[in-house]
DNA sequence: TACCAATTATTAAGAGTTTATAAAGAAATC
DNA sequence: GATTTCTTTATAAACTCTTAATAATTGGTA
C-alpha cells in the first residue's frame, strides 16, 4: 500500500480535533477535518476516503443524519464519537450503518488500535472484488463508483453533475426506492422541494442519455406515485 | 430473512457458554457451542457459519491459533472474548484478524448490540441478503418479497400496487383459495364489496402480465363459485 | 344434447392523479 | 460572451383504479 489512507474526522471541538489530527498523521494517515455535519459531507463527496470520525454532537447536520448519509453511498468504516458512554448500546441498535462507537475521554492508543483494526478488515473485504471498483450491471451498464466513468456498452458516458449524483445514489441502492423528495433533499441538500419537479427533469434527461424507455425501463423505474427505483441485478 | 443467522461459540467454561447459548437463541440465533478450539475448528469446518465468538484461553488448541485459522478460510466477523482487559490493545494489534475485543465480564445487551452490529455489516459487504429473499415458483415466475421485484423468465415485471398486492397475497399462500370478498377486504380494507367486480379486473390485467391464460390457468387459478388461488409449486 | 341461470372474463371508457416532455429562462462555467 | 448546465413553466401524456356494459364459461337440469 504506497498510498496513504484518508480519513475524514468531523468534530466540532477544536481543541480535541487537532490533538486527534495531528496523532493520526503521525500514525501515517492522510487525514481531513469537518467541523460541522454539513462541511464533512462536502468533504466526503469531495473526496475518496477511507474511514469516518463521526462525532454524534455537531452543528448544521447531526452525526446520526451524517452517518446515514455517508451510508447511503459507502461501505467505509464508519466510527461514531459521543460524549456519553450510558448511549453506546442504544446507537449501536439505531442502525445507523456505524461500524465502531467510541466515547469520549478516549485514548489516543485505543483509538489508534481501532482505526487500524477497522481499515485492516475493510482492506480485507475490499480486496476481494478485483477487478477494482468496476461494477457491472446488465444492459451494458458500467460504473467504476471510484474513477467516476459510466459506460455504456464500453462506450463513456458524458453526465453532468446532477445526473451523475442521482445515477450513483440509485445505482448504489438497487432496488431500493426513493422518493422524490428524498432525491431532491440528499443530492440538493435542501429540505423542501415543494412541488418543483426538477428531479423529474434530471431523471428525464439522464434516462435518454442512458437510453433508458419510459415504458419498459431497463435501469430507472417509476415507482407510481413514490418515486423511482434502480433495478440493479449485475451481470456476471 | 427466513433462515436464522448462526453462530459459532467457542468456550470452555460451561457456565458461560451455557448463559450466552441460552441468550443467543432467545434472540433468535442459531448457536454451536464447542468447548475446546480443536472441537471448534471442527465445527466451523462441518457447517456453516455467519459469526464466531471465540475466548482467547481455550485448551488442546488456543484462541489465537484458532482465529487466525479461521481467518485463512473465511471472512465472517470473528470476536474474541478474553478475560484480561488490559491485553484488549495488545491483542487488537496482533492481527489475528479479529474484528472485535470483549473483556470479561461483560454484559449480554452489549454483547448481543455487538454482535447484531457486526452480522449487519458483514450482511452490508457480502450483500447476502441480495438473493436470499427470492422465491422461485414454476414457469419462469419469481417473487423477490423483500426486494419487491417480481420476475417472469428473468425480466423484471412492472406491477401496479393492487396487482402486487394480489400476487403477493397469493402468492404467499400458494393453493389456498380466497373469496373474491376476502381478496377485496384485505387488500382494499373496505367490508363490502358489494357486487362490484373490481377484483375481478384487476386479476385479470395481473394475468395478461404474467401471460397466464384464463383457460388453462399455470398462476392464479379460478375456484368457480368460490375465489382465486395460486398453483405454487416451488421450482428448484 | 340443449338450454338456463349464475358466475366469471373481457373490453372499453372516464375520472382523477402523477409523471413525462419540451422549451424557455436563469445560472453557472468556460 | 458563448456554451453548457440547471431550473422553471406549461402542457401533454401516461398511469391506476373504478365503473359499466357485454361476452364467455360453467354447472346443473330438462
Amino acid at each position: 500500500m504506497s498510498e496513504k489512507e484518508t480519513i475524514l474526522l468531523v468534530e466540532d471541538d477544536k481543541e480535541i480535533a487537532r490533538i486527534v489530527c495531528d496523532h493520526l498523521r503521525k500514525e501515517g494517515y492522510r487525514v481531513t477535518w469537518a467541523s460541522t455535519g454539513k462541511e464533512g459531507w462536502e468533504d466526503f463527496k469531495h473526496d475518496r476516503y477511507d474511514l469516518a470520525l463521526v462525532d454524534l454532537m455537531l452543528p448544521e447536520m447531526d452525526g446520526f443524519t451524517l452517518c446515514k448519509t455517508i451510508r447511503l453511498e459507502s461501505d467505509i468504516p464508519l466510527l461514531i464519537v459521543s460524549a456519553r458512554h450510558e448511549d453506546e448500546n442504544k446507537i449501536r441498535g439505531l442502525d445507523l450503518g456505524a461500524d465502531d462507537y467510541l466515547t469520549k475521554p478516549f485514548s489516543l492508543v485505543e483509538l489508534s488500535a481501532r482505526i487500524a483494526s477497522h481499515l485492516r478488515r475493510y482492506r480485507r473485504y475490499t480486496k476481494k472484488d478485483h477487478n477494482g471498483s468496476m461494477v457491472n450491471f446488465l444492459h451494458g451498464l458500467s460504473i467504476d463508483f471510484s474513477k467516476n466513468v459510466v459506460y455504456l456498452n464500453e462506450e463513456p458516458l458524458l453526465l453532468t453533475s446532477k445526473e451523475e449524483d442521482l445515477l450513483y445514489l440509485l445505482a448504489k441502492n438497487p432496488f431500493r426506492t426513493f422518493t422524490k423528495s428524498e432525491l431532491y433533499e440528499h443530492i440538493w441538500q435542501q429540505d423542501d422541494m415543494d412541488g418543483n419537479n426538477t428531479v423529474t427533469v434530471h431523471i428525464k434527461s439522464l434516462r435518454t442519455k442512458l437510453q433508458d424507455e419510459t415504458r419498459s425501463a431497463k435501469f430507472i423505474q417509476t415507482v407510481w406515485g413514490v418515486g423511482y427505483r434502480f433495478i440493479g441485478e449485475q451481470a456476471g
